[in-house]
DNA sequence: TGATCATATTCATAATTTCGAATATACTAA
DNA sequence: TTAGTATATTCGAAATTATGAATATGATCA
């Protein structure tokens, strides 16, 4: 694989390693807000909202559209919801091992309790 | 969504915000490898290499299995390799259009020069 | 024109990540 | 036990990122 797209790709997960962000892509599942409405759901300062914009736009993730005195936010691509919605279904997948090791642990060891690690 | 689940994605991601641990998960791809062998397809060094094991396996990105001297690493979740291959096909269209855009802009103004941004 | 609204940028600081070098650990073989 | 091999951890410096505060831009409305 070329390094191009090792860059590419991991400009792309640079971009999407922060809650908020992510945040911000799923409120845009639905179609295109201004970037009032997503500070207005994200309950975050106006400041720092319009920053993680300029690094989702930097990134490639999403595209503005100005309209008058507004800027209407949309996602580039359909891809990256295919992504978050993988990494969904791994993250419940991931929770359901996790629950059940902790039963297993349980039932072997009724008595004890849970040690902390680390 | 949960803020648990954005952040377990946001540390997926930022897992995956590297070139290097790119290039390892696809390494893995096939099946597993040893830190050993890793670093020989990788070329670079031992210890830069080790620290992003460390980070994949802090990320639950990769687990590793220890056989006498040596550490085998595999990818956690087929789930993984699905979102890098998403994102391969979200390279080649994005290169396609960007390539389509600098076609238009060629054939719009062909006597003009490309113009360096920023 | 000036006032106001929506959004972006700049700045300073703190926190995190990166990488190489050095060192440590853990297993194996002699 | 000692030496050697495979891998991990620690440390320090540089680079990058996150965040809030202040300021700037640009559009609209009176």
């Amino acid at each position: 694989m070329s390094d191009a797209l090792r860059q590419f790709k991991s400009q792309i997960f640079q971009g999407l390693a922060n809650p908020t962000r992510i945040a911000i892509v799923e409120f845009l599942r639905e179609g295109e807000l201004s970037a009032g409405q997503l500070i207005e759901k994200l309950e975050i300062e106006q400041a720092n909202a319009s920053q993680h914009l300029a690094v989702l736009r930097a990134k490639q993730i999403v595209v503005s559209r100005k309209v008058g005195n507004q800027v209407y936010y949309s996602i580039r691509d359909h891809a990256l919801i295919e992504v978050l919605d993988i990494l969904r279904r791994y993250f419940y997948a991931q929770l359901n091992t996790t629950v059940n090791m902790l039963k297993e642990a349980a039932k072997e060891a009724p008595k004890s309790r849970l040690v902390t690690r680390r």
